[in-house]
DNA sequence: AAATTAATGCAACTCAGTTGCAAAAATAAG
DNA sequence: CTTATTTTTGCAACTGAGTTGCATTAATTT
């Protein structure tokens, strides 16, 4: 387990992503509450958040870490299958990432046992054309 | 176009790739071709390789940019609609990318275009088990 | 062979992410 | 409620992947 304690600084990150649906970048994090808690401790929260599996990360175009909230789509047991994942969609002019709203099937065709599996779509976003 | 004219630190940087199946992190080829040219050289040999879809790139585990030859799976026109990727996995104990030999289809859901798209699946490998 | 243009090396830089340590806050024990 | 224990936080310094500017060298054009 992660996170321990339930402090204010936790609260304040958890507002953020119950806030947005879409993926966020630490370095935004950073600038929106770094005035209410140390950078340091916005990555030691999140890294306990992510091993909880309450958020899962990826690393963006250019590789930026981004935090999305986590809902089945990953596992903390590195045992298990998983067989399902969601796509998100990176727009290469504005940046921006948004989860898409399907859930696609993972291949079965590995040996290996899965943990994670991240989908990233790059193009143009309909408000960037 | 990205490259323009034919010198020996591109064909040394692109034999790497010939010889390799896999994908390879930048931070490798350096340590392996630092004594042949200069890291910032071996930078941006692979910036403009991407840019004539020659190799693409994305980013693993620690944030580390990986480049791997492309076959089809990316386009350097930001118009056209992709249709098919090939996903990579990626070993969460040794570190190990590989692409898998499947094709698979992009889900026809965005509105938006799309240039890329990369599925990296994370887990653990045969080898690690 | 000379002129042009692109590629390279070098050194200094940027900045996302990390580390060690002391102080503060949260929980547990008495 | 008070004290003891353990986790969390802030701070400052650090790390290292990736970038930038500029002078030099190498490839291509004329």
């Amino acid at each position: 387990m992660g996170i321990h304690r339930k402090t204010s600084s936790l609260n304040t990150l958890l507002k953020e992503f119950n806030n947005d649906i879409s993926a966020i970048t630490v370095v935004d994090l950073v600038s929106r509450l770094g005035d209410k808690m140390n950078k340091t401790t916005i990555y030691r929260i999140l890294n306990k958040l992510e091993e909880d599996s309450i958020l899962h990360s990826f690393f963006g175009k250019n590789g930026l870490k981004w935090y999305a909230k986590c809902d089945g789509c990953c596992n903390s047991k590195p045992e298990s299958i998983l067989n399902k994942f969601r796509p998100h969609f990176q727009c290469l002019s504005c940046g921006k990432i948004d989860r898409l709203n399907i859930e696609m099937k993972l291949p079965k065709v590995t040996d290996q046992k899965v943990s994670v599996s991240q989908l990233l779509i790059q193009g143009r976003c309909e408000s960037c054309n």
